[in-house]
DNA sequence: CGAGATTCATGTGAAGTATACCTTTAGGCTTAA
DNA sequence: AAGCCTAAAGGTATACTTCACATGAATCTCGTA
């Protein structure tokens, strides 16, 4: 009986029409032919780097701009092509790309050398080893030939944020260590106040050219949306009106084109799911709650314990008002909850760093503020919406054994 | 009444500790001449 | 004697703790009008 259920549910699957046709054109990893309304920018990037064709050295590149400005994908892009014009000229390029906010893989000095070298093709362990020796296996391993390294640094505010510019102070001073390779570095960032407070002299070597990413204005990302809609929808099975309705919601915060690709892309999930044949504006906007619902759910699902017991206790205390929390508080709840679960207790200045961290994701809105009289300390709210609550809820609950 | 001192709760930096892991080295055992 | 294996020694990164000092506005204190 149940069985037959099922069947029918995957007979169903299998015969029903998708409004997709190819649903990659609209994932954050597809890296499409041509890309809307970025030629200045991609000529900028190519100007930099095309001396190493020549073998010169090109300037450093530092990039600014917010999510979904297309700054990742004009970068690869760039350099893919890179690659293969100087494949053909025979001249020697290597593109190393690494996204800093890997959490566990390029957070810290060690753990980003670590994997530039094992980009490199050199084994390098997790730990244990001192950071020149890593960093000597990385040169060692791009100065066995003479050859052009390009180094794409993504999301590098955050390694900056954790671990402090030495790291690129010395990636930077890379180039006078090697004989034979010249190391030129792309970084990427969101956060424009970035380079304030970072040491002057890796500002001036980083920023040797400068490119911003303006965000893109509601017009343009309708125009990306439709560029790749054509490529993954199914004819006729989504009209203008679906479109300019995800354009104008990724407009409203800060023209985010790949918010506008994933509200597309999980709208049509939602039509297939109920089956009709047209993604019709309804969707979107059931999109747009799934969407910060998964994402949300991600972050805290691949929290450590800790934080999400954190994370958890506020969520206590905040209790669906909006009144803020101190961190005070939070703390107490944190070490009831700790009790309650067996966990260890960590102590009030590691609670408070992990509290750092949690804002860094947004999980929480958290700023400093002084309480005159009665001290000083962080203000925190939150910071995930009413729909999201229920499900991150429930997750906590169950990862932490409520 | 107002300027300056005081106060509180915790932010924040620096140094220290525990743990897990890596390489090197010295000692011990085996093997082959 | 040479070769190989093992376990201890000495080193590192990371996550966390401990210690100590910094912060900054509400509140208090006290001199003055």
């Amino acid at each position: 009986m149940q069985q037959a259920n099922l069947e029918g549910i995957f007979e169903d699957f299998m015969n029903k029409e998708s409004v997709f046709i190819n649903k990659d054109a609209l994932s954050i990893r597809y890296k499409p032919e041509n890309i809307p309304h970025r030629d200045v920018q991609i000529s900028g990037v190519a100007k930099v780097l095309a001396p190493c064709l020549k073998l010169e050295r090109p300037s450093n590149l530092f990039i600014y701009g917010k999510t979904g400005t297309g700054k990742t994908l004009v970068v690869q892009r760039v350099c893919r092509q890179l690659e293969v014009t100087a494949l053909k000229k025979q001249a020697p390029l290597k593109v190393i790309y690494v996204n800093c906010k890997m959490k566990r893989v390029a957070d810290t000095e060690y753990r980003l050398v670590a994997q530039l070298a094992r980009e490199v093709g050199e084994e390098v362990p997790a730990t244990g080893l001192p950071t020149d020796e890593v960093y000597k296996t990385f040169f060692n391993a791009i100065d066995d030939k003479k050859q052009i390294v390009i180094l794409v640094l993504d999301e590098i505010d955050w390694l900056v944020h954790k671990s402090g510019d030495d790291v690129l102070y010395n990636l930077t001073r890379i180039n006078q260590e090697l004989e034979n390779a010249k190391v030129c570095l792309i970084g990427i960032s969101n956060d424009v106040t970035f380079t304030d407070g970072i040491d002057p002299r890796v500002k001036s070597s980083l920023g040797e050219e400068e490119l911003v990413f303006p965000p893109y204005d509601a017009l343009q990302i309708k125009d990306i949306l439709s560029d790749r809609s054509r490529i993954a929808f199914a004819e006729g099975c989504i009209n203008e009106s679906v479109l300019s309705k995800c354009a104008a919601y990724a407009a409203r915060d800060h023209g985010d084109a790949r918010r506008a690709l994933d509200l597309l892309r999980v709208a049509g999930e939602l039509a297939d799911r109920d089956g009709v044949d047209s993604v019709v504006e309804d969707y979107v906007d059931m999109a747009e709650d799934k969407i910060e619902r998964d994402n949300i759910f991600e972050v805290v699902k691949h929290l450590p314990a800790q934080s999400q017991l954190v994370f958890y206790s506020g969520f206590l205390l905040q209790n669906g008002s909006d009144k803020p929390f101190f961190t005070g508080d939070l703390f107490d709840i944190y070490t009831k909850l700790c009790k309650k679960t067996g966990l260890k207790v960590l102590t009030q200045r590691r609670i408070s760093d992990l509290i750092g961290e949690l804002d860094m994701l947004g999980l929480f809105n958290a700023r400093v503020i002084s309480k005159g009289r009665y001290g000083r300390t962080r203000e925190l709210r939150v910071g995930i919406g009413p729909t999201s609550m229920n499900k991150v809820r429930e997750l906590l609950e169950s990862q932490l054994g409520f």
